[in-house]
DNA sequence: TGAAAAATGGGTTGTCCAATCCAAAATCTG
DNA sequence: CAGATTTTGGATTGGACAACCCATTTTTCA
């Protein structure tokens, strides 16, 4: 797969069917690349798991790359999408709470495999695509951005000691490298560790007033 | 690549121009894998990049895998080398402070390029590749052992009020997730923050006696 | 020093896979 | 309903790459 720099094609006009067609597609794609990683992860099974035949992925999809960025984005939705009602809680403690004990129960869940869908794929292609390298990098600016906002209200409201900014990037690292040491390892205290710890560091920056 | 369960076959004995011809290639692969990833690396890439020619690489290893399995010992044992140094002071917070500051220095150096070597490997086999992933996991056993050594003699000396061992994975886990972000932001902001983060956890724990 | 073992060179094979093509069926739109 | 457009099916091609083979040269060591 080569990578591509030119601008993405005019989106072409899709039937309801064809945009039905188009989501199997990605949504196939994005389970095997994440089961399998991107190289291994063949148009052929992607055609196989989407239920569609011969050449319709290239009907949709100019070639693997342009697929490639839309799982990222399809990848990038679902992260968000799945935390959504938590992030609202992330300006307490009790809510940053919750959220630890989410990701930690989703991660036991799925045995601790996989890692994170956005990491794992952005470190897959972070040296040889620069185009995909980028979507991974703006998936993880959306994401740290609603961490931010909960941290960014705490210290609105003046219970905070810290800047929202750093803390919330420091907390999306733990949580990468948490995910990643879980997957490698098969177990969810590495997750649990860097979570606890983090958390425990905001609450030190916590002001009693 | 298939993934193999069996032993490793018995070590060959290996002449002194082997076991160099040997070396060479795996550092030529480390090197590969480690800038376009495993799968992206072939084996021709591998064999001009070592200068050895044809079916050098067959003789010295079964096939891919081993050769993948050889290069994720040695890129275990050159992160280790490279903070050897730096490991023995990390029983006081100047020590910490300065493991910091070499690791940013270097991701600087690299243009926040590559990522982790281990992490980027263990990232891309750890769901396709039971035996690769288990040696990954054990290089971060590793590594996480030199850290936990400094915490432990803060806490034997009774300075620190903390599990080393939570603490040392903690902060392994923030360096690899810092790593991660650098490598895709390009630029070192998530790695200092991270690691700034954990260091100050580290402080707060710490016993003013 | 000479026979055995190890190392090297280069060619070959079979498979897998991304990408392309052409024609047929379904769907939309005036 | 009819012509245009979109969607689908299946077959094919061309290239890349892991793995294998055998002959030749170099090194070891008895």
């Amino acid at each position: 797969m080569e990578t591509r720099t030119e601008a993405r094609r005019p989106e072409r006009k899709l039937t309801r069917k064809g945009e039905q067609t188009r989501r199997r597609i990605v949504a196939a794609a994005a389970q095997l690349m994440y089961e399998r990683g991107v190289t291994e992860a063949t148009l052929e099974d992607v055609r196989a798991a989407a239920g569609v035949s011969g050449s319709q992925v290239y009907h949709y999809f100019a070639d693997k790359q342009e697929l490639l960025l839309a799982v990222i984005e399809y990848q990038t939705q679902s992260v968000l999408d799945m935390q959504q009602p938590l992030f609202a809680d992330l300006d307490t403690m009790e809510g940053l709470r919750r959220w630890r004990d989410a990701l930690v129960e989703y991660q036991l869940r799925l045995q601790c495999r996989g890692g994170c869908p956005i990491g794992s794929l952005g470190s897959e292609v972070a040296e040889t695509n620069p185009e995909a390298r980028l979507a991974a990098a703006t998936g993880f600016v959306r994401w740290e951005a609603a961490i931010r906002s909960g941290l960014q209200a705490m210290h609105d409201r003046g219970e905070l000691d810290a800047d929202p900014e750093d803390l919330a990037l420091a907390t999306l690292a733990a949580l990468q490298g948490g995910l990643l040491l879980t997957q490698l390892q098969r177990e969810v205290r590495p997750l649990e560790v860097a979570l606890d710890a983090m958390l425990a560091h905001i609450a030190s920056r916590r002001v009693s007033s």
